[in-house]
DNA sequence: TGATGGTAATTAGCCCGGCTAAGGAGTAGC
DNA sequence: GCTACTCCTTAGCCGGGCTAATTACCATCA
């Protein structure tokens, strides 16, 4: 199919392109026009794969972050997958809907709340977790091993890179 | 699945923070699930850089696909972007409203349409590429040599795995 | 040639989840 | 105890997924 290979993108034919405001001599300018491509392409294919399951992606980000971190405010949560306040209110809403997760007073302050996983809720993350790497496990099992390690590495630097 | 996922920390109150970081025991299985943790994270940040122009990430997928492999059909690039026919209609006409993609009818098929960038739409790829970029690039910078030719080798891979 | 079935695009309408603006409820400082 | 601030929530907009159904066109075959 729509073979182009990935090491530039010279974008064939007719469409001059190159222009991407990287400068020719800077190789991370390459990199990150390549980079930002290939990742976002790959998100974009693993979110798809959600759709077996009754989990959506936001919910099962806060869901994992609560399994990860313990108990934590609607702001925290926010302010963790960087969204707004209210966009975290509703997608709290939905767990707790669903009997992922419970919203508890906060001890000390009044205006906050607790929001943690119930019992359903972890082990929700941990099926969901499994099933969700299914598809890209089976893809990265057709690479040897060096791959496989220079991708192992990649996803601890991009962990560092977003590192806030 | 593999069992015992060994990421998960007891989220009791502890804050795992060696958590998912950790290589060993079966790779593939590991390295399936940290690599969808990096990817879905460092997608959603890239992500969350677009609201500074006004052209969503679905909007500017089509438009860069447009811009690589000239004129598509509302299927053709459905079928790209992996969405359904009638979400690309939506998107498609979105574009079309902004001046960025014109329908032609297409020669030899009165039942298909040849959606196609305009001059504008050209240049909305170019800057909003390299817009996009920037973040990712300015992180990338303080990266040193061999770390950046991990994460471009695995640009690569990631290519790959996700073709077709 | 005219009916029949297939295919492409669209419309209608659902739902999720971003966002902003605005409104309680609770805390804290004076 | 008033005021200001903080946190969460509600209300309501919008993009963009989806399915189901519709429309327009092509192709085939009796």
């Amino acid at each position: 199919m729509t073979g182009a290979t990935p090491t530039t993108s010279p974008a064939g034919a007719a469409h001059g392109d190159a222009a991407t405001g990287a400068p020719s001599g800077d190789p991370t300018g390459d990199l990150a026009v390549e980079l930002r491509i290939a990742l976002l392409r790959t998100a974009r294919r693993l979110r798809s794969q959600k759709s077996v399951d009754d989990l959506s992606d936001a919910q099962f980000s806060v869901l994992a972050h609560l399994h990860v971190h313990g108990p934590r405010t609607p702001g925290e949560l926010a302010d963790a997958e960087h969204v707004r306040p209210p966009s975290m209110t509703r997608t709290v809403a939905a767990l707790e809907g669903a009997g992922w997760v419970r919203r508890t007073d906060h001890p000390d302050d009044g205006r906050q709340v607790l929001v943690l996983l119930t019992a359903a809720g972890r082990s929700a993350v941990e099926e969901t977790r499994a099933r969700r790497s299914a598809w890209l496990h089976e893809r990265l099992a057709r690479l040897d091993d060096d791959e496989r390690a220079t991708l192992a590495a990649a996803a601890r630097l991009l962990r560092a890179v977003v590192q806030e």
